[in-house]
DNA sequence: TTGTAGGCGTTATCAC
DNA sequence: GTGATAACGCCTACAA
């Protein structure tokens, strides 16, 4: 009953709302004008100098009838005629992960700026659900061996998809790439570089044979040493279980110069907990951590990490120029890790930091 | 070939490919039959009673067309043709919550099981995006002031929306509404009938004026106490503030028998806390969250916790009701709190537990 | 049991 | 400059 019409006027065509939603035709109608004329106005074709001209009043007409009817245009009929949806769709399999909240913010940002709108689907079976869903443009952060082939077949049928994972190759899509075991290495190289007594925190942390504390064993054995079972902590993925090991890392009389956690989060949690204890990060002991994230790159002190070449704003700029027809699809994006050095292992950041 | 992004490679030649989606009228012509046809057995009104019976060899030559042209339907000249676009959407403001993972996950789950596809959209300005997106139904977890219109005016242009607030009155949409506060009173109020020495833990724990805290303080100061200084841990957002906090309260020679904590998450923290003290929780300290979240009810011991009742599925059915048209919106759905008592208060669930 | 045709709300291609 | 009108792909009376 809150229907409070532009209070009380004569001319009978009272603003009460119906239900239903207003057309294109009905704004045509009442601005006595055809259905191309408001769709000209509309789309902005109408003033600028591209396409016909319509003339400056009937262009306000057109509006002020839009304006009081309300009218939206209706994306579905939209799209049936143009293809396109406006809408761009992430797939992300771990929304808890800290990082896919930074590609769906970074893409969402990205995506509002040119008039998109970002959905999410948190979904690993995204193939049923994109079947039917088209959206200009999708962002897929994982593949399991079994929907490998699904891709090629929903590019085949015209979708475009950027797809993070290194077990694929491009076909029809895009492949965005990143490999994070190479940064590894090269930043458990640059602690050992710099303090001999390197500590490894993460889950897994004591295996030798693959993920990321295998790059902290094989850069130790490389230099012909060996991890002492008191420089690693096996934890849980939990930030608790993440500040309790490095408690116990740091906590010891005899307490490593440096820690090497596998992620950026757990690299926060030690920092944390290094504090706690009355150290001071970056000049009684060093703590770095993997992924780059943005994070990271707030903490105080900044938190020195193993990460590629801004991904996130390669990722948003990709999936908007897709979305737009900007650029192809079918292509593969290395992205480099490299270190980025802060003040969380006793180096500010250069000036020129990207 | 190789151009660069913003940074990183980019390799590979755009494969050509035609990409042209099937329709609906090439699976008719492939089959023999009309696009009406087509579209009844598709639908599955061609075999059921209902509709047009479909002749068995035509219903198999039609399937037989369509999967061989990898045919699938248009969503969006179907949502032109029937209004709906088989789309719940998800409109979460803090994705980061692990409540909102949770609602994200019970309503998907709900979903799927009656084919709609869950959409989540982290975005706290829905009424842009609103506007065009159309879905079945539409859950928003949050309401600014100043949004509160925006609301009844998506209502009245036909949007059926679920509204997670409790400041707004159902207005041509659904309001959840889940008074935390009166079950954080109760169950301070329970802790204190079972132990005579409680601490608060959480960010803004020394508040006594508003928020989960002032409960505490409240329940207290009915009971002629206050809280003293080192039984009050006001803590940041993070987790490991949290296992921090929990450290310094439990650590204490005099330590307190009880923690009332202002969220599940926090007190999931506490709990690891006390445990890494050598504490058993449930026996020599007992710890309550509030929120009566899924990952305290699955920790060891389960979690003993302020929360509604089953809110999460019962948001989950509502959209599909909702989405499905089972159900008329403009309701009022209230859910009290009760207290979820659990092993880590030192008695086991119920077996009638729901 | 199946086909024909009209219409959903848009946009695009013409004439005028 | 503006207006008919034909698509777009699908659904669904109604006719056959």
């Amino acid at each position: 009953m809150s229907e409070s019409t532009a209070s009380g006027t004569t001319t009978g065509e009272a603003t009460a709302r119906p239900a239903v939603r207003p057309t294109i035709r009905m704004v045509a109608e009442l601005a006595g004008v055809s259905t191309a004329t408001v769709s000209y106005v509309l789309s902005g074709r109408g003033t600028g100098g591209k396409g016909p001209g319509v003339k400056e009043e009937t262009t306000q007409r057109v509006r002020d009838a839009a304006e009081q009817l309300g009218y939206r245009p209706n994306q579905a009929a939209r799209a049936v005629r143009t293809g396109k949806t406006q809408t761009v769709l992430l797939s992300m399999t771990m929304l808890r992960d800290p990082w896919s909240l930074e590609v769906v913010e970074a893409v969402s940002a990205a995506a509002r700026r040119h008039d998109l709108t970002p959905l999410i689907m948190a979904d690993d079976d995204w193939n049923v659900a994109l079947e039917r869903n088209q959206a200009d443009a999708v962002f897929i952060d994982a593949v399991r061996p079994e929907q490998r082939d699904a891709l090629s077949r929903l590019a085949g049928r015209g979708a475009k998809l950027v797809v993070f994972d290194s077990t694929v190759e491009p076909d029809g899509f895009d492949v965005v790439r990143s490999d994070d075991l190479g940064g590894c290495r090269e930043l458990v190289e640059h602690l050992l570089d710099g303090w001999d007594d390197v500590a490894c925190l993460g889950p897994g942390a004591s295996r030798t044979d693959r993920g990321r504390a295998a790059a902290f064993h094989a850069a130790l054995a490389a230099r012909g040493t060996a991890a002492a079972a008191n420089r690693v902590a096996d934890i849980e993925g939990t930030p608790e279980s993440a500040y309790a090991g490095a408690l116990a890392l740091l906590g010891q009389a005899d307490r490593p110069r440096a820690v090497y956690a596998t992620s950026d989060y757990i690299a926060i949690s030690a920092v944390h907990a290094a504090q706690s204890l009355g150290l001071e990060v970056g000049r009684d002991v060093a703590i770095a951590g993997v992924g780059n994230t943005l994070a990271g790159e707030r903490l105080q002190p900044p938190l020195t990490s193993a990460g590629p070449t801004n991904v996130l704003g390669a990722i948003a700029e990709l999936m908007v120029d897709i979305a737009t027809d900007q650029r192809a699809v079918g292509h593969l994006h290395d992205f480099p890790w490299k270190v980025w050095e802060r003040a969380s292992t006793g180096h500010a950041a250069p000036l020129s930091a990207q």
